[in-house]
DNA sequence: ATGAGATTCTTAATATCTAAAGTATTTGTC
DNA sequence: GACAAATACTTTAGATATTAAGAATCTCAT
């Protein structure tokens, strides 16, 4: 069995906390959580979302969402309304307060993903990005 | 910023779920869960180890940690002793249970293992392998 | 029109994450 | 040798992950 140290998943999990180290605080100063921020970008790049599509854009299981949403709606970053056609259906999107959010902070953000390109490597992250998709697409063994 | 699926961590955490896909079957057949299996493969690798040493090589953070440890502890995978120079400290190891679970999975582990190495390319592998290792030992902004 | 099956979302139960506070033990300093 | 600071671990509280089950709504063949 492969070496504890050269698991590829331990691995992943690794970078991604290093990764994250970059925004955390940025995170912790607002108030945000991970999975919140996560949540709220994928609003904002899809407008209007069904909570099913959003779970999926964002890898966040359905159950939890539910609690993620309702706790995003009480401090008041988005709404919520049933679709017209299909009552099932609960649409998503940003409130007013989210997009001012998102203005005061894209600076800071930007600047912090600058500081880690610069670090890193402007050339290295683009290799890494492209073996990640193709790994992510692989997939072969998806339930 | 950025645009939502360019997201660096979002990107590391699908490929953690596709790798992890190959392996979570073999896990829930077992009753394992994946903290655990990082838990007893950290145990098995360093044979005896402090919580705290134990929390670093798996990237667990202490309160989690003691969770884990007293259910599997419950499960009969691994036994505790006191430090006799400093009681503060707690020394973990696998039981005779533990280690057979590990001949019992080993081949099915490898095979898995081998079956995505197959897909993926192993000098792709080891290409990912690099970059994550450069990507970690950044920590740049590490508290 | 209707009932079986599918789809969307929520609830429930247990495990884990995270930050903060608490406990026990040890170390360094005076 | 007493005592403040450091260390190892646990506890607590709130948020999230995961699986299974439940409730509401829709689809479709009959």
């Amino acid at each position: 069995m492969r070496k504890f140290e050269d698991s590829l998943p331990l691995q992943l999990l690794k970078a991604r906390e290093a990764t994250m180290a970059y925004f955390r605080p940025l995170l912790q100063e607002n108030n945000i959580t991970e999975q919140q921020w996560r949540v709220l970008r994928a609003l904002k790049a899809y407008e209007e979302l069904e909570s099913k599509q959003l779970a999926d854009h964002c890898c966040i299981l359905s159950p939890s969402l539910t609690g993620i949403i309702k706790r995003l709606e009480q401090q008041g970053y988005i709404k919520r309304k049933k679709s017209e056609e299909d009552q099932r259906r609960t649409l998503l999107s940003l409130t007013d307060k989210a997009l001012n959010l998102f203005q005061r902070l894209s600076p800071d953000v930007d600047s912090r993903y600058r500081a880690f390109t610069e670090q890193y490597g402007e050339e290295k992250l683009e290799q890494l990005t492209r073996l990640l998709r193709e790994l992510t697409e692989l997939d072969g063994m998806s339930d």
